[in-house]
DNA sequence: AATACATCCAACCGCCGACCC
DNA sequence: GGGGTCGGCGGTTGGATGTAT
């Protein structure tokens, strides 16, 4: 069969993403979910493919995400997965909380691969440990709901995350690191139909009035949930108190830090 | 200071499987 | 069962950034 391109070429933006599409995006997957990424982009306001869009909230905006240095620990997982898994990106990344396939693939090619590559003594002595991993994981895979979000190391890794060094790790394990779904009670999430109903019922007129965030966050600015947690989402996981953000978007001098 | 080169990583592309009608 | 849509995945690319000359 042939298939529809997943966006009109024409029209549509392409490229790195500004910080005025990064806070529409943000600001409606926060309030709304992921519904319908084709669709999303045209109630969001934003000239994107839905697949750009998807990306970019799971690559870069959605919570949770860890940034920067990777620790020992995680690049002996990589390299131990990456044997057994081959090149599943996806399937390491769920081990690792908070680190996406496409971070994960390119720290292999630029660091893990070459390093590999010059030192492959150190491969050897990783993948012969390996046995004793794997008998974990299956363990674990036993043990865990099949549906279960949180990979083993979910723990160890987020209380170390340098993103959110005020995040406990109850709530850490109270938000989906894999799952662009928001769930809490007013919110969608992309699975749940009744979830969905349940929004309906809340938003009234959301599904005939595209959201456009201009308008609804020309009125209050976009930060006001970091400085008054609730305000704009009362039900959301920032009402707890947490950074909205994945990496800190604001400076306290400068304002703004994208 | 200017240029060339190397490296990194965000984003795009095309394919696939699941699902729906 | 076939056609169409969608989300997700892995491979690849090219712009941004860093480093060397």
């Amino acid at each position: 069969m042939v298939r529809t391109p997943c966006c009109d070429k024409t029209g549509l933006k392409k490229g790195t993403w500004t910080p005025e599409e990064d806070r529409k995006l943000m600001a409606y997957v926060t309030k709304y979910g992921c519904w319908n990424w084709r669709q999303l982009p045209k109630y969001a306001g934003l000239s994107r493919c839905g697949k750009s869009c998807r990306l970019r909230w799971v690559n870069y905006l959605r919570p949770n995400i860890k940034r920067g240095n990777y620790s020992q620990e995680e690049e002996d997982t990589i390299i131990r997965l990456h044997e057994s898994l081959g090149n599943k990106w996806s399937a390491i990344a769920a081990q690792l909380p908070g680190r996406t396939d496409n971070e994960i693939k390119n720290h292999w090619h630029t660091n893990l691969k070459k390093r590999l590559k010059e030192n492959p003594a150190a491969y050897e002595a990783k993948v012969e440990s390996d046995d004793v991993f794997e008998c974990e994981t299956n363990q674990e895979k036993e043990l865990e709901p099949k549906n279960s979000i949180q990979g083993p190391l979910t723990h160890q890794i987020l209380e170390s995350s340098p993103m959110s060094p005020q995040q406990s790790s109850s709530e850490a394990s109270s938000m989906s690191t894999d799952t662009p779904a928001i769930t809490s009670t007013n919110m969608v999430t992309c699975d749940n139909g009744a979830s969905m109903e349940k929004y309906e019922e809340l938003s009234g007129n959301f599904w005939t009035e595209p959201f456009v965030a201009d308008s609804a966050y020309n009125r209050i600015d976009f930060l006001a949930p970091l400085a008054e947690p609730g305000y704009l989402f009362p039900h959301s996981p920032v009402s707890s108190g947490e950074m909205l953000c994945p990496y800190s978007v604001y400076d306290e001098n400068d304002g703004l830090n994208w």
